[in-house]
DNA sequence: TTATAAACCATAAAATACCATAAAATAATT
DNA sequence: AATTATTTTATGGTATTTTATGGTTTATAA
């Protein structure tokens, strides 16, 4: 899986369907799953976004913690219960449910944001803000990002 | 064996049927057992779900400890006396046994709720609390899930 | 028999596949 | 470098299939 990168700005349909960009249905290509899967972001008012292979491999890590472990009873109610794998159709597009679109504000446009590993999805407008605000944070506190 | 994801509300009907989502009756297609195993959660007030390969692979876990571990005792009378196998009917059904219902407390609405290996059946109101307290949970301690 | 469970049939709503096209991006040619 | 041709992408609409769910009939067991 190759990495979620850029951001693309696309319409909804009146029945919710949506174009995930191109480089975006590249980097899940010859996976089994042709999708993505989709939930609400703990932290922010937008969607997570994954590929069914990042998702399995969060399956396996909780299986190397107990089968009955109380922690990740809370993990797994939130990721699993609200992870919603969307197959692309013949034309790479994707049906946003409904109460994702509510979560993030998503109304007729949403822009695709990559995260490297993954990526999400904003309203227009509430991406524009957060991004500034990240900007604003990196500029008083310089990040260390240790490379090895 | 494909993930359990995603939370789905059905109906249960006079004669106590309801409909296993289809996806997860997709999760366990192909295996030999068609159907999906039921026990009461030891730890919440609803339904535990695995297919029957998930079964046999917590059996093979349980091999691991002692033959004569007590707590494998207590966990073999639970998990395995207490497992119901229950097959798909033509249109993607099974019957809840009338004790495992009591048990979580369902009465004419379920949810079927993924758990990525496994999956839960939860009264619709109770889940929601469930949820909240969570994801309130989660806020407060956020969890460390290493993938690597 | 009588009750219980399993198989069978039917259908509305929802989800998915299919078809068509304009715009944008890429490649080819002059 | 500029123009033309070709491919890819995004987006709209329609048709088909799947799914959930109700009811009825047939088999099974007490």
């Amino acid at each position: 899986m190759s990495l979620f990168l850029s951001s693309y700005e696309n319409r909804l349909d009146t029945k919710g369907r949506i174009s995930v960009p191109a480089s975006f249905r590249a980097s899940v290509a010859n996976e089994r799953f042709a999708g993505v899967v989709l939930y609400r972001s703990f932290t922010n008012n937008c969607i997570e976004g994954l590929s069914m292979s990042r998702m399995e491999q969060l399956a396996a890590a909780t299986d190397k913690m107990g089968v009955f472990d109380s922690e990740l009873d809370d993990l797994s109610a939130m990721l699993f219960a609200d992870a919603r794998p969307l197959s692309f159709d013949v034309t790479g597009r994707i049906v946003i449910p409904a109460d994702l679109l509510k979560h993030a504000g998503i109304k007729d446009t949403a822009v695709f944001v990559g995260r490297g590993n993954s990526f999400q999805i904003w309203n227009p407008e509430a991406f524009k803000k957060a991004q500034e605000k990240s900007l604003n944070n990196l500029r008083s506190v310089r990040p260390n990002l240790i490379l090895s």
